[in-house]
DNA sequence: AGACTTCCCGCACAGGCGTGCAACACCTGG
DNA sequence: CCAGGTGTTGCACGCCTGTGCGGGAAGTCT
């Protein structure tokens, strides 16, 4: 069966295809009466504009990919969702790729999205070779990355560095001094950057930093990173300042229930990203907040000025996490 | 800027257009001298086929909607993320539409698949009104729903209301008396049938079954319903069936922060969806377990099968979540 | 060498659509 | 009654593709 088209309209109204086309073509002249048949026949049938075909002709397919490892799971589930929002409110249609982040599987997640002359790219996670931009660009498809700092792309990313240097001073000022950091061996870029920042604070005010990973950047990554840090139990840190909330809340959940420690007082937790989880009664997290809805903003707005620009210098947009103190660490010894 | 056509490969190759063409369509006659020049041109410029063109010519643009709405909670995120994969897997672009569950915002959502001639509708949540199944229909558009049972769609179904009865039977063997329901006021069908065969399972063995709601189904739902059932502390209950995983996990925390009551031994919880979250080592939570990819898989095969066969009769796929034994009931007091 | 088959290639059309252009109808003013 | 203006309509073209069809080149067989 096939989609009704312009054709089987103008027939049952008994007017030509243009008259059809000129009726959903907003600014076209059409006469009061013409247009009247035609929505009537168009209800009848059940008719819309094949945006496909409008999409050929006037180059423009409203398609943007969203291209995305896991897209279940954590701040990018969020980010995902509030990406689609804000896509489909700007007429967009939202293309969601989940994908594995190995560069083949990228290459053939942007081979479908240039097939269907997507109007645009965004990238939450993976590093794409160079190629990937070399391609984008011939076709004059705008990629704009979140949450990683390409330096030849758009990109939105938040104050990593900033937010870790101020988690390492709170604790630093509430008398902490036994510091670990949770993190993971399949790194982001986002994620090395706070273990980085958080390590460089420490060691600057003279102290240092125990660092434990995990394998991804998971509940489990917390997990295995807390069995690291009670290795010793002589020796266990008196503040942890965790990759990403899920690692943060597997830390929380193990220091708690096999090292028998008590949050905040004998250990001092703080996480990144603000997930609704960090809410939770039982993890109360202190954290920095990133908000999904603002980043997804962010993004469409780099992309519209690329769209706009296509020839202008790559362009970042900076997001400032802010700390939301909980009950994981509130501030004070 | 415009993407690469096909008309300008030709050009580069010193060839016509037509040859570029059966380069890129397999099965067609071209001699391996032409090709090898197309390709070589086509990597030159970085051309990829228009899809949209090639949909627009044989009628199939190979994109699904996968309609949500919150598609970031829960267990509606595993599986859009499954059906996303599924999807590219099959050769299908998966089109994500985080909408609102109000009728004019599903209308709207289909508006727009149909508008870019989307192969299918896969719809996660929401009631759509008669007259979306009927645009559908009239544009040959099969409509998947999931969790729902819409007797004129196909749809892909959990055995909902056997494994409420398995709950209830498990926690009867066990010797608990004082039964509850935490579900929400904004429920889905699935909820509903779950609470309907909960409550009548218990009330078929003598027993009563309090029902606490909150207003969604998430958390706080949890929370809310918790605190219900703590109005009377003389009268608590020793087991709870919880609509689904997140309202378990907020009634627990309650439970346990709140009352003090243990998990298991005062008070029996079982969930429903095994999201990652319910083996976290603070809830090991016992549960149904409903598999994202089965369930994606399983609404790709109606989906096969109803544009294969369009006007056979709605059908259905059942799927029968197994109870996960973790430590929020252990099946024996 | 000539006839016949085989293999490719290019032309032209189709599939939806938007839109410039010219024709046509209609109305207004003198 | 006629000139001129205004508004609407249909024709035809173009966007980018796949493909049937006819023709030409090349190869094979006698």
């Amino acid at each position: 069966m096939r989609f009704v088209s312009a054709e089987q309209v103008a027939r049952r109204a008994g007017v030509s295809r243009s008259a059809v086309s000129r009726t959903f073509t907003p600014g076209a002249s059409v006469s009061p009466a013409t247009r009247e048949k035609v929505m009537h026949a168009a209800q009848e049938l059940g008719y819309h504009v094949n945006d496909l075909a409008r999409g050929v002709l006037n180059n423009q397919s409203r398609l943007v990919g969203i291209v995305a490892t896991r897209p279940e799971v954590g701040f990018r589930a969020h980010l995902t969702a509030a990406l689609s929002k804000v896509l489909i409110k700007r007429g967009n249609v939202p293309i969601l790729i989940n994908t594995g982040q190995t560069e083949e599987e990228l290459v053939a997640a942007q081979k479908m999205l240039i097939g269907h002359r997507a109007e645009a790219t965004i990238i939450l996670s993976g590093s794409p070779p160079a190629s990937f931009f070399e391609l984008a660009r011939r076709n004059g498809q705008p990629v704009v990355m979140i949450g990683r700092s390409e330096p030849d792309a758009d990109h939105v990313r938040a104050g990593n560095s900033e937010a870790s240097q101020q988690a390492a001073l709170a604790f630093l000022a509430a008398g902490r001094r036994r510091f670990a950091f949770a993190g993971s061996h399949s790194a982001t870029p986002a994620i090395l950057e706070r273990e980085t920042a958080f390590v460089a604070a420490v060691e600057a005010a003279g102290f240092t930093v125990r660092v434990a990973r995990g394998r991804d950047s998971d509940y489990d990554s917390g997990v295995v990173a807390a069995r690291q840090l009670m290795a010793d139990r002589e020796d266990l840190p008196d503040a942890v300042f965790c990759a990403n909330d899920l690692i943060a809340f597997g830390l929380m959940d193990v220091m708690r229930l096999e090292a028998g420690l008590a949050v905040p007082d004998d250990l001092a937790v703080i996480g990144f990203d603000d997930v609704p989880e960090a809410a939770w009664l039982n993890y109360r997290l202190t954290t920095f907040r990133q908000d999904p809805d603002v980043m997804a903003r962010r993004a469409v707005e780099l992309l519209e000025r690329r769209l706009a620009n296509p020839d202008a210098e790559p362009d970042v947009e900076r997001v400032i996490p802010l700390i939301v103190y909980r009950d994981s660490f509130r501030g004070k010894m």
